[in-house]
This record gives C-alpha cells, sequence and structure tokens, in this order.
DNA sequence: GTGAAAGCGCTAACAA
DNA sequence: TTGTTAGCGCTTTCAC
C-alpha cells in the first residue's frame, strides 16, 4: 500500500527517481538536460520517464527557476476610458478585440511571435488592454511573474502601457516606436522609405495628380507614411499633395476616397497608408465609373492578405511583419536582461511589391 | 539589516503579515476572499498590501490549487504530416497561422473566449497544432498543468487532437462537431438550418437557376451547408443543383465560381458556404460582367466582417461566433469536473443577415 | 477568528 | 558523477 500510495495524481519526479532507483536529483538533471550524467543512467532514466508517462509540473518548476515560459501578446488600445465592457453582440466593428482582428496584420504578428516562441518551448498569453482597468491586469499580470515579459502592438497614440510598464521595471518590446518617447525597446519599419517607394512608382508609372489616404495623424507610422509621401512628391515638384486622413479601416478609406474623389474629380493615382483603406479606395474609385489602375492608380501599404483579396490585387509597400514580430520576441527573450542596459530598436526596410493596381 | 533583507525580491505573503502584523494565513484568507475575518484586520492587511506593493506569485499558487487560470487555445490543423517548419516569409496563404488569420472568422473566436475568460481573471494561451509533433506539444502542455483545459478549433476534417485529448483525460471542448465521434464536449451551429435560410431566401427573391459553392465537404459544416442547402431546393422542386467545392478561402471561392460560371452561364443565384468564397464568388461574376444582385444574387455564410467589407456587402447566415466561443469556455470551466460526465453539446441557430448582395 | 506548520513538485547548492 | 537538503511562495488543514 504504502508503495503506489502516489497513484492518485499526475507521476512527479519522486515516481520516476524510484521507478529508475536514482535520486531526484538525477532525474531533474537528465530532463533538463544537464551534462555530467552517465549515459547508462540517462538511458534508465528515460525508460522509466515513459513507463510513468512523466511531465513535469511547470507551476513547481517556475516557482524556484522564476521564469515564466511565456509571454504576455498584449494589443493596447485607447488611452482614453471607453469602459466599453464588450458585451457578446459584436455585430462588426463592435467590440476591441474584434476589430483589431479584423486587420490581417495583427494576425502576421501572432505569427512571427508563435515562430520564434515554439521552438523554445515558449507560448503567448492574449491580453487585450482597453481601459485604465486592462492595464493594471496587464501590469499585474507580469508582476505575477505570470509571463516573463510583454510584447505589446498599439492600436492608438498615447497609449499610456508602455509608460507603465516601464515605470514598473517590467521587461517589455513594442510594436512600433511609442509616440511620446519612453525607455522601451522596439522594432519599427522605416515608414518614410516606404512611402517614397509609393510615391516614385506613381510618379514612374506617369501619374500627375496624386493624392493619398493617410493614417490616423497622431499615430507615428501615420504621419511617418504621409510626411514621405509629400516630401518626395515636393522633391519632384508637386507642391501640394491632397489629403484625408482614415483611421486604418477599410470603412474610414472609402469615407477618404469619397472627399478626395469629390475635391479632386481628376485625380490619376492614390497612395493609401495600408492595404484596408486601400480596398475601400478601390470600392469607391469603381463605384464612380474610374478604372483601376487604368483611370486611377492606388498603392496601399503593409502587403496584408488584403491586398491580394482586393480586385486588382494591390500594388503595396510590404512590411516585413512576421519578421518584425519575431525580432520582438528576440529582443524580450535574448536581452541581457539587465534593467539598465539602454533601449535598442531595430527598424525594418520597407519593399515594394507591384501587382495589378498600380 | 535582518529587517529587510528581503528588499531584493518581489513582496512576499511573508512580507505583507510582517507588514501587518499578521500572519501569512490571515493575509493570505484576505486575498482571497475567505470569510471569518475581522473586518478590521481586513482592513489593516488591505493596507499593508498596497504599501509593499504585494502580487500574489501565481506559480506558488498554482502549485497548491492545482489550478493554471488560463486555457489553450489551439488551432488544429491539418491531420497529415506537413511538417512545414513554419519559416519567417509568409508571402500569403504561407505559414499555418497566417492562413488561420486570414479568416475574419478565427478573431471572432478570440474575442468571444477572451470576453469570457477576462472576468474570471483567466487568459488564453495561443496555441498551433499543425504537425504530430505540435499536438503532442498541445497534449504535454496540458499535463504539465500549464492550463486547464483547451478549446480547440479544428481546420481540417479527421483532426487527430481531439482523440487524443479525450484519450488523455485532459479537459477539452471543440468548436464544431468532430468528423469523426470523440466523446467531448463541443458547440456548433444548426449548419442545415442556415443553409435552408439562405435557399429560401434566394428562392422568395424569385432566383430559379441556383447554384452552391460548398465548403470542403469531409468538413462536417462543409457537407452539412450543402446538404440543407439541396435539401432545401428539393423541396421546393429543383431536383438538381449544381456544386462547386471550395476550401473555406477567397481564393478557392473564386476558382469555384469560375467553374460554376463556365458550366452554368444562365445561374441567377448563390449561395457560397462561407463569407470569403461569397467574396471571391462576387469578384469572378463581376469580372464576367455580371451585376450582383440583378444578374446574379449571392448570400454568404458567416456574417464576419468580410462580409460587411465585400461591394456590395452581402446578405449572409450569422453564425454567432463570439457567442459560440464564449459557450465553449463556459463549459470547459463551469463543468462538474467528473470525467465520467457525458460528452454536452450546444447547438447554436444561425440566423439571416439580409444586404445588397441578394 | 487566527496562527502554526505541513507540504505542493521542482531546482540548485553543497556534500560525498 | 550522484545524492542530500534546503527552500521557491502559496494554501490549507488543524489546533488554539
Amino acid at each position: 500500500m504504502t508503495d503506489d500510495r502516489r497513484s492518485a495524481g499526475a507521476p512527479t519526479l519522486e515516481d520516476v527517481a524510484r521507478a529508475a532507483g536514482v535520486s531526484r536529483a538525477t532525474v531533474s538533471r537528465v530532463i533538463n538536460g544537464v551534462r555530467n550524467v552517465d549515459p547508462a543512467i540517462q538511458e534508465v532514466v528515460r525508460q522509466a520517464v515513459s513507463v510513468t508517462g512523466y511531465a513535469p509540473n511547470r507551476a513547481a518548476r517556475s516557482l524556484v527557476t522564476r521564469r515564466a515560459d511565456a509571454v504576455a501578446l498584449v494589443v493596447s488600445g485607447a488611452g482614453v476610458e471607453a469602459e466599453s465592457g464588450a458585451g457578446a453582440a459584436a455585430g462588426d466593428g463592435g467590440s476591441f478585440t474584434a476589430q483589431v482582428f479584423a486587420d490581417p496584420f495583427f494576425g502576421r504578428v501572432v505569427t512571427g511571435v508563435v515562430d520564434y516562441l515554439r521552438p523554445r518551448g515558449m507560448h503567448p498569453v492574449l491580453m487585450f488592454a482597453e481601459t485604465s482597468r486592462d492595464r493594471d491586469e496587464v501590469v499585474g499580470y507580469l508582476r505575477q511573474g505570470s509571463a516573463d515579459g510583454a510584447l505589446v502592438v498599439s492600436t492608438h497614440a498615447g497609449d499610456p502601457l508602455p509608460g507603465l510598464l516601464a515605470e514598473a521595471g517590467l521587461a517589455a518590446v513594442l510594436f512600433a516606436r511609442p509616440a511620446r518617447p519612453v525607455p522601451i525597446n522596439y522594432v519599427d519599419l522605416a515608414h518614410q522609405d516606404g512611402a517614397r517607394l509609393a510615391a516614385e512608382h506613381l510618379l514612374a508609372r506617369g501619374c500627375r495628380r496624386l493624392a493619398t489616404i493617410s493614417g490616423p495623424l497622431d499615430v507615428p507610422a501615420g504621419r511617418a507614411r504621409l510626411t514621405g509621401f509629400r516630401d518626395t512628391l515636393a522633391r519632384h515638384g508637386h507642391a501640394y499633395t491632397p489629403v484625408a486622413e482614415g483611421r486604418f479601416t477599410q470603412e474610414s478609406g472609402e469615407a477618404a476616397m469619397e472627399r478626395l474623389l469629390a475635391e479632386h474629380p481628376d485625380l490619376d493615382g492614390v497612395f493609401a497608408a495600408n492595404d484596408l483603406m486601400a480596398t475601400g479606395a478601390c470600392h469607391v474609385l469603381r463605384e464612380h465609373g474610374r478604372r483601376v489602375p487604368e483611370d486611377v492608380a492606388v498603392v496601399g501599404f503593409d502587403d496584408s492578405s488584403a491586398a491580394l483579396a482586393c480586385r486588382p490585387p494591390l500594388t503595396t509597400v510590404r512590411q516585413p511583419v512576421e519578421a518584425m514580430a519575431a525580432e520582438m520576441a528576440r529582443l524580450l527573450l535574448d536581452r541581457p536582461t539587465g534593467p539598465s542596459s539602454p533601449a535598442t530598436s531595430v527598424i525594418f526596410e520597407p519593399e515594394l511589391v507591384v501587382r495589378a493596381s498600380a
């Protein structure tokens, strides 16, 4: 009886040790791949492990190693207090999370993060921070040691989360430079260069009456793409560029295109600051009887799945989101963990992808 | 010195207890909201908590409670050994994860799950299982106690994961009935009823030469939607219904529409088994000079964001994905945990959403 | 109503 | 190279 009184719960190190006739420490060494263990014993232990069906208890391990083998992947929203409380019936553009996933962009971030994490036995815990209460939850979660750090994607300017994280001395990496400087690592894209590529392509194609649908101007990326586009045109002798501001959604892209068309019915080329808005622009152009690209050429930004889904397929500026996301994870985990080490940033270069729309 | 030698790491229960002048046990009781604690003492403890900035260590707690306060949200892919290894450069339709997120459907699942989990202080850990190695990882993860159960969404028929989970006696709930019966809880939609709604709408609209773009026929949902559509038409005197099989992607919807159009140039109504394929169908129809809905009416399925993004906006069959996902979580966590309790299934009713495409 | 003490399962010194 | 031992921080009987 005394022998298998443990038979109840899951097998523990102790069980394996007994089965293999060695100490817990030795089993632990084998499992963690520590050297200095007799090959013969290693084999015995491995046998015992598979016989008992042992799986190490992660909580126990975390307790002593002080690592969670998990990272928080947080999508951080408005700085304002929406306190919207979610609600099940999300028609569309409804709850924050629904909105987030409407852009194929976020899926690519997940892809990149998972690809980096998985080979390392780590996993992302999904968190959405919209209200200040949510943000406290994220900070609390990390302080509890539930995750080894945070990967944060802000959807709005002036997001307070990066500041809170930095203040609490928690490990974190941002996707994109924060609107206001915060001492945190981040990865970003050379947005201006991307916009320049778009402008040059449109110009080379012969377009002369260009306009742009910008992203939100309080977001650094939105502003940079506009600046890059405008400056390039200016350098080529186009002093004035009509702008309609969008919010990176297809719907806002449609509205912006309507405005642009109303004020400049003769335009022959449009640069939209992301693919979703470019798709919306294409819809509106077609509804107004303009052919894309014959009458009006359209260039998008991101090279997300929306670019391929669009009719015609979008010529766009590729943002290597997956690689950027993987780099975020690397920055978070590979760092010399010194809280004193200066904030690093890694900037990626965009690339023009020519398809049918321009 | 002896007094604050703990100042190093994060504050522990011990620290709070000392600051409050009570025992660890009492602090623990207050924190966990256990009754039988003097209100005055509760207050003192709360003070001490905020003074010390205490946050309970989750690993330590999990170790004793045997709960992780996390669930695995797993997207499970092919039964076949792809061993594709991911790879950073996901052009599109590339890596498994990228493909998953290309359908707005999955984002809605996340939304529903998070909405349910969050108020309960729990979080979803994202996992993707494509190869058998991945599946073992998922099983191992749960066996380690890293999550309290799994919420699984299979993208392919014959996915072995549900079986593995059931076999290992792990808590799990599926989205959609498994292709082959497995003793596991699941939530699902009355697909046939949904397809019936689509058929009746098309018929009521006056369409007489109908066709359908089905989902993969080895997936129960794909088959059920086809059956429901076909049977309804048959009941209304339409003995034969042309079918083109798709794979639930926009691209496959385009290809299917091309085939349908080639063989039945006179069709006046199409039911696509999801919105992505319906969108693809609209593109192809337009390219062939057919107006939607004047020449050909199109009905989709899901009511995902793709339905609204489409031009014209899709008339579609709404699948309450968020509510279904929340129900999955509820089933997983609210159950009397008896491994002997019989498998439950909750079936949701679809609803027709009429927009412009039909 | 409160405290003392016994672990939960594991890793990491330190001995041997 | 291997075993012994001391915790990691928390919850939870069990006395008081």
